[in-house]
DNA sequence: CTAGGGTTAG
């Protein structure tokens, strides 16, 4: 209100208050917008057809159904409706408040020029219903067709660059790939392939569907790109976890002489998060300074993400603590930031006091609290969450929810109870869940219970080798070698084979790639030599109960060296004493390496922190890609 | 009517 009354004119025709509408829309104030009516509607002037466009727009933004209804009656009552932009401005803001429904009835009331069938078609696509998009497409090339005899019709309806960018924006989920395959071929028979905008929405289409390299030919063929274009690949590459891509693609950007914005610097954040790559995300930092985004929200979440991620936590806490807004996300993110690290104790005091702040926890910070928990071994602590989570918050429990309390559980050796918990779960148990449980069989060495969960997980996913090799090394484990074949049997049966284990660690801003076993590194010879002297002098500290190396080495899957320890060698012959060292692993890190770990830490008297990145590497033939960037 | 955005497990 008291926008409106510093804006408002003494003399106040309608005319005018549009006008101060306009200036509000241009500027985002939506809400402003919609007071300043309030306020224009009390003195008595009627709005007119100038008016609700800018209204509805402000309703599309706030996602204001109700407001969208009144102002509809509005239009009405004021004989607006013909007006071609304030139906395509209503048929829109009732898609964006996802009322698709109420915006067709609008549609149907009389005949619809271009602009009417867009709102309609990308309404259609905004509630991801390609399909209903698509018919109202066909049903607008039909009326395209029969106009085209008439001459000097004023209600001309033709297919626009526009129009296919909004059917094309519509297929933004896997299932729909189909579809938006079909697309594809429409925009370019169509003749709208060279449209940057159309081009663009292809790019992102195929993002959405995780065609990644669908997404790169489009990419590829353009000849010119913008920011959008740019930033479609880049957080593309980001959200499909191709985190080498993102920073080749991020170079030739910078070559390419395209600026970038906030939504650049945020792929490339979330790419180096989980790449372990510090020194990169350290420039991105300096460059988000430099463009003057050091204070966006987004940035400043995946900017602690970042420096947790490799390890940095306390750089991650300082950027935390000065931030203004904090919102779930970036408690999310430092909480499980402590939490990947062991350090559970911290994580629960911040959830705590993310609650005593008056952050409302949502079920994302719910796993990742689970398993702060679980890692820290903090198991009653975990159990007592997972009710607050069900009675206090009213969080419905999802399966990711369940996983992480069954491998709370699991860890702490109560397997009948997470096996209870599964047979109680009122959604169907997934993959993630039965693996959880197999994991904890594993480090509890129950074959029995561990052959039931193997078997509801491998019908869920049986494709996902890492169930297989979990497996075999329990029945390496307990020394059931008719185990190992019958699983190397089953994997040979499904043509499955595994992936070498690959670890890497970042020096001098270049990533240095082991394999197990590998010799082909330059200083290979020091780093054998450094090995051979680190495990004797673990076999002399090592506690006579512990094993660190499986006992039957060649029957575990991918022994021998493990590439963890060649890094780590590496790191150790290479960098000051004193620093931390982060190692990346492609696969889970091995179980037997963590004790070897600990004790050479103890050793050296330094910090070591092997991250698994199994989600973010990409092998083709056995390649490592993020090896061709570095 | 119009393309790009931070967090989550085993």
């Amino acid at each position: 209100m008291s926008v409106a009354e510093r804006r408002a004119p003494r003399w106040n025709p309608t005319t005018a208050w549009n006008n101060q509408l306009r200036q509000l829309s241009k500027q985002r104030q939506y809400r402003e917008a919609l007071t300043l009516y309030r306020h224009m509607l009390r003195s008595s002037f009627f709005p007119n057809v100038f008016t609700f466009p800018f209204l509805l727009k402000s309703c599309a933004f706030l996602s204001l159904p109700l407001t969208a209804s009144q102002l509809h009656a509005h239009v009405i009552r004021t004989g607006s409706l013909p007006d071609p932009y304030t139906r395509s401005s209503l048929i829109n803001a009732y898609s964006k408040c996802s009322l698709p429904h109420h915006a067709r009835l609008v549609f149907d009331q009389m005949p619809n020029p271009t602009i009417c069938y867009n709102a309609m078609v990308s309404g259609y696509s905004f509630n991801s219903d390609p399909l209903r998009a698509v018919s109202l497409f066909r049903q607008m090339r039909r009326e395209e067709e029969e106009e085209e005899g008439e001459v000097g019709s004023d209600v001309g309806v033709h297919v626009n660059a526009v129009t296919l960018l909004s059917l094309v924006s519509g297929c933004s989920v896997a299932t729909h790939l189909t579809v938006g395959v079909c697309l594809h071929g429409c925009v370019v028979g169509f003749g709208f392939g060279a449209d940057l905008a159309v081009a663009n929405s292809l790019v992102t289409m195929y993002v959405k569907c995780g065609e990644v390299e669908l997404a790169r030919r489009v990419f590829d063929e353009m000849p010119v790109k913008d920011l959008i274009t740019w930033n479609a690949m880049i957080s593309g590459y980001a959200q499909n976890g191709h985190a080498g891509s993102v920073l080749e693609v991020y170079g030739e950007m910078k070559l390419s002489g395209v600026r970038a914005d906030a939504v650049t610097l945020l792929g490339v954040l979330s790419a180096c998060a989980n790449l372990g790559a510090q020194g990169i995300g350290r420039e991105v930092e300096r460059e988000m300074e430099r463009c003057g985004f050091g204070c966006n929200p987004f940035l400043r979440n995946a900017l602690v993400n970042m420096y947790a991620r490799c390890g940095n936590l306390t750089r991650a806490r300082e950027v935390f603590d000065c931030s203004e807004e904090k919102s779930v996300v970036s408690w999310t993110v430092i909480i499980g930031g402590y939490g990947i690290h062991g350090h559970g104790k911290v994580a629960v005091d911040l959830f705590d006091e993310m609650v005593e702040s008056g952050v409302r926890p949502d079920e994302t910070v719910f796993v990742t609290i689970l398993s702060a928990c679980s890692h820290a071994g903090l198991t009653d602590r975990g159990l007592g969450y997972f009710e607050e989570m069900k009675m206090k918050y009213g969080v419905k429990p999802g399966p990711e929810h369940y996983a992480c309390v069954v491998d709370l559980l699991g860890r702490a050796g109560r397997l009948e109870e997470a096996m209870d918990l599964i047979k109680s779960m009122k959604v169907k148990p997934d993959g993630a869940v039965w693996g959880a449980l197999l994991g904890a069989c594993k480090i509890h060495k129950n074959v029995e219970l561990a052959e039931l969960a193997f078997k509801h997980v491998v019908e869920l996913e049986p494709m996902n080798i890492g169930y297989y090799v979990l497996l075999s090394n329990i029945y390496t484990d307990v020394n059931n070698l008719e185990g190992v074949l019958r699983v190397r049997v089953m994997m040979r049966e499904r043509k499955l084979r595994k992936d070498p284990g690959c670890s890497y660690v970042e020096y001098k801003g270049k990533m240095h790639l082991f394999y197990s076993g590998d010799r082909t590194h330059r200083q290979s010879k020091e780093i054998y030599r450094m090995l051979d002297e680190l495990e004797s002098l673990v076999n002399e500290i090592r506690p006579p109960d512990e094993k660190y190396e499986g006992r039957n080495e060649e029957l575990l899957m991918g022994a021998g060296v493990h590439s963890e320890k060649l890094a780590i060698a590496f790191a150790l012959l290479n960098t000051r004493s004193g620093t931390e060292i982060t190692v990346m692993k492609n696969l889970r890190v091995c179980v037997d390496c963590h004790l070897f770990f600990k004790l050479v830490s103890k050793i050296v008297n330094r910090q070591f922190i092997v991250r698994d990145a199994t989600r973010f590497h990409h092998f083709r033939d056995g390649i490592c890609s993020c090896k061709d960037y570095w």
